[in-house]
DNA sequence: CGTCTCGTTGACCAATTGGTCAATTCTTTG
DNA sequence: CAAAGAATTGACCAATTGGTCAACGAGACG
């Protein structure tokens, strides 16, 4: 049986609550700190019948990791060639950053993942990740040889643009702790990164 | 009995063992991952001794991040209203990455503590922390009202000056999967904040 | 209706784990 | 040296937790 593939209305229902329950609970508690009780009981499931669609702990895990992948790359696959070097980085930035408004829990799921060294999606990161990565890197690099933005190292412009949206979900824990509660801090952080990002691109 | 103040040489040794035991595994595998057993390893002792310096796991954790913090914010404390606005900036996130650098365990103790909401340290977070980053962000706020630098978000500039420093520690085994292992990222990373900050800050 | 697969569960298990305790050994000191 | 206190440990415990299994119920379908 294919798990991307259920063959039952009832299949469909409780996998997608399992992994509803499970993106609640791992990005929560992490991977450890999530319990198959807790998932089963926000599913509305016993136990043995949430082992029934998943065989365990992990793959339940995974499934919700390779399920996310697309989702979570998306920003990053539509910087194109074809339009403006500066204006296609800044959109991929406000597009992450809302990503990070939009999907907290997804976001605390990988950076939980990845804090703890990757066990379960290194050979992703290595794959198709890395890939992605080199193709856009060689496409800024070929917009900072053409003197079209500033001449900046493309890896680390891009982690920085990891690093500084998905701050806003990962610890928001923290933001909230400085900056108090609401969702207003992110208008904020659009306008900022704007300003960031626009300035250190802007060619010469 | 105060923790921080050990009243023989064997309590100053075995406090000091098991610390950096807790170290290692706290970073490595967060609170819920670590286990008494492994600490108590790793520092040399049977685990009802560990039990004897510390009464409970929990109180571990807390000395450690307590312990730390003043090692943690140190950076920020360096910024003086005397220096040049933008060379005081990007000298503390070259100082922070080089923090990062230097103690990536720590990092990702404090990032795998605050990414599950900081249960154990939201009373630093909302008290000392927010009162640095108040004080901070208020003189960042001058310097960009007096026109000495871009005005921007102080608030803002500081999360993102430790998003995108504690990324190369908190988030390695990403950085390495796409880059390569190695130490010469950091490196390259300097160069990049580098110009980043400076000009983004840049007045005008 | 009867059968057959799918779906569900209570009871149970073994391993892990945070923590206790009484007993023992080692150090310090008068 | 002898007593007092500090340090150490093996044995043990209760709770948690990932996972199993046999049995039972519920739909689908001829």
């Amino acid at each position: 049986m294919d798990a991307a593939a259920p063959r039952t209305r009832i299949q469909e229902k409780n996998r997608k609550a399992i992994l509803g329950a499970a993106l609640n609970v791992f990005s929560e508690a992490g991977f450890r700190g999530a319990t198959l009780d807790r998932i089963a009981a926000e599913a509305g499931l016993s136990k043995p019948n949430l082992l029934y669609y998943f065989p365990s702990k992990e793959a339940i895990h995974v499934a919700l990791l390779t399920g996310l992948l697309d989702l979570w790359l998306d920003p990053l696959r539509t910087i194109e060639p074809a339009g403006d070097p500066a204006d296609e980085i800044v959109g991929y930035v406000l597009r992450k950053l809302d990503m990070a408004r939009q999907f907290p829990r997804e976001s605390k799921l990988f950076a939980n993942e990845i804090v703890q060294g990757a066990p379960r999606i290194m050979d992703i990161v290595e794959g198709p990740l890395k890939s992605l990565v080199d193709e856009k890197a060689a496409l800024i690099r070929g917009w900072s040889a053409a003197g079209r933005i500033a001449d900046i190292d493309p890896y680390h412009l891009i982690f920085s643009i990891w690093a500084t949206t998905q701050h806003y979900a990962d610890f928001d824990a923290q933001v909230h702790g400085i900056l108090g509660p609401g969702d207003g801090h992110f208008t904020d952080a659009a306008q900022f990164l704007d300003h960031l990002y626009r300035r250190a691109l802007a060619p010469g």
